[in-house]
RNA sequence: CGGGGUGUAGCACAGCCCGGCUAGUGCGCUACGUUCGGGACGUAGAGGUCGGAGGUUCGAAUCCUCUCACCCCGACCA
């Protein structure tokens, strides 16, 4: 934890918005609940996004758009669904405006009502699983495997940035299979794609786990998570992947002939992750100088600060820089020479680190004499002199090195925020006081679940995948269990 | 939806309780000079429908009523 850092009470929140808006990522809109990612902010959810894109298509996914409106009647097919977004949903009823009668402004025209009311998707199921039905006659048209970037509307009543706004980007990947078995190596490959992403680009470790009966997505037989670990102890969701069973087929009347020539509902997937990872990766890694960025994921790699006094030192540097510039392209790394004469070293020093930047260069007059460079790096401060012709090479090691670093920082972090309890009195004691993942064994009942959010406000996370098979009781009832899953409190 | 809070210059805020001249302060911005290896300093300047509407009053940022918006806590949130 970085010192300086407010932990579990509410200046972390004041914290955590300061950073956002200090460090030109996003702010929050005067629409209501809404947010607008600025230009420094979006391209860091651009870098998530080439990086997830890939990652889809190599296994095997494609590209497609579906319709921002769905038909209220569709979200209402399947039963559990409809009652997981009904109170979350905006909704389209007209579709004109008109000048008001007493002439001041415009008003909803009453005589341009919707016969059937739109739905702003929530999540796109239903008007996906509307066309699958269209798509699919035979076991030969599946698998069907697509993935859409879409923005969806969840009306909530409370909002943070990032963490949960009324619209959010995401991206939804929703597929279809001839056997369940099929559907669900889909879901756990993804599950494995969305832990690959978090811990290789954005150094988040994360726990891969099943979501209980409670917790799971409303629609879905099994939902599967990737759950973190923030600087302030508490948890965040940041991917599920669903096992949808045949419930949308069914909801959808979507049927194959089998290769045995019988008739089946097909089964389905659907799995996603939204600009709440820009949440993630700023709580698990900023300090109190700012943002901390991976380098994998940073749009600006290497910032190059030039010092000078006037123009002829400026270009004398500008000469030098060049190379360094080319070397580093060579080296496909991402670099900015911040030649601004309009701000000085130290304040353009204290905003890339506020900024997250990686890796700072600095060049002076003192550095082209003696043929050397400085360079520092954003995780740990630390500064180091070199010959300048050294510092690509050196970069692109260091660059590496900050992005095991962080993992490796954020990894210990939830280690040492990770707590085996037996008793429930130590249960509360560790997530009033301390908070982070308390590991204790559960009786799988919704009632214990729901009894345990009620007094501690924590959640059962996930059950780990990898969890060791353990005889144990219960933390609350005493009743037996097989395995720890894990508590928390959580965004 | 409940509790608390805020709305005054681009940003952060003071002033309001107890009404009174031309509405302040810091940061930022503009110009000039000195500076420039960790958020520079000096001097001069620009910038305001005090969230909106109505009311009380000779007079309202200040008091009253209504309203809108945002923030924090909760409820909610897969």
């Amino acid at each position: 934890m970085a010192k300086g850092i407010p932990t579990r009470n509410e200046d972390y929140s004041l914290w955590y918005n300061e950073l956002v808006k200090k460090a030109d990522l996003a702010e929050h809109s005067d629409v209501r609940g809404c947010m607008v990612i600025k230009p420094y902010g979006y391209s860091i959810w651009e870098k998530m996004q080439q990086a997830l894109d890939t990652m889809f298509k190599d296994t095997g996914h494609v590209n497609a758009y579906f319709p921002l409106f769905v038909p209220k009647s569709f979200l209402a097919r399947e039963a559990d669904h409809v009652e997981g977004f009904a109170k979350e949903c905006a909704i389209v009823t007209h579709y004109r405006l008109k000048n008001s009668a007493d002439g001041k402004g415009i008003v909803v025209d009453p005589d341009a009502k919707l016969e059937e009311e739109l739905i702003v998707r929530p999540t796109s199921e239903t008007i996906i699983w509307n066309s699958y039905k269209k798509w699919i006659q035979s076991y030969r048209d599946l698998p069907i495997l697509i993935n859409q970037w879409a923005n969806i509307v969840r009306w909530e009543m409370r909002t943070r940035l990032f963490l949960r706004t009324a619209e959010f980007l995401w991206q939804e990947g929703h597929t279809a299979h001839a056997t369940a078995q099929e559907a669900v190596d889909e879901t756990l490959q993804m599950l494995n794609v969305y832990a690959e992403f978090a811990e290789k680009f954005m150094a988040l470790p994360v726990v891969k786990g099943k979501k209980s009966e409670g917790e799971k997505f409303p629609g879905a037989v099994d939902t599967y998570c990737i759950e973190a670990m923030m600087q302030d102890g508490k948890a965040l969701q940041a991917g599920t992947s669903h096992f949808l069973g045949q419930n949308f087929a069914k909801a959808f009347d979507v049927q194959f002939a089998t290769r045995e020539g019988k008739l089946d509902y097909v089964w389905g997937t659907s799995w996603g992750v939204s600009t709440r990872l820009m949440g993630a990766l700023i709580m698990a890694h900023s300090d109190d100088d700012g943002l901390i960025l991976p380098p994998k994921l940073a749009p600006i790699q290497v910032v190059i600060v030039p010092i000078f006094k006037n123009d002829q030192e400026l270009q004398a540097i500008r000469e030098k820089v060049k190379q360094i510039v080319q070397d580093l392209k060579k080296h496909n790394v991402s670099v900015k020479f911040d030649d601004r004469d309009t701000q000085k070293p130290g304040f353009k020093f204290a905003e890339w680190e506020l900024k997250g930047i990686p890796v700072r260069l600095a060049l002076g007059p003192r550095d082209l004499e003696n043929g050397t460079v400085e360079v520092a790096r954003r995780d740990t401060k630390e500064k180091q002199v070199m010959p300048v012709d050294q510092a690509a090479v050196n970069v692109v090691v260091l660059l590496d090195d900050i992005q095991k670093n962080m993992f490796k920082k954020a990894a210990e972090f939830r280690q040492q925020m990770t707590t085996p309890v037996d008793t429930f009195d130590e249960f509360k004691k560790v997530i009033g006081e301390r908070g982070g993942f308390v590991a204790a064994h559960w009786d799988g009942t919704r009632e214990t679940e729901a009894a345990i959010k009620e007094l501690t406000k924590a959640t059962i996370r996930c059950i780990p995948l990898d969890a060791t098979e353990e005889p144990g009781v219960c933390v609350y009832s005493g009743r037996p269990s097989a395995r720890r899953v894990l508590f928390a409190q959580a965004y």
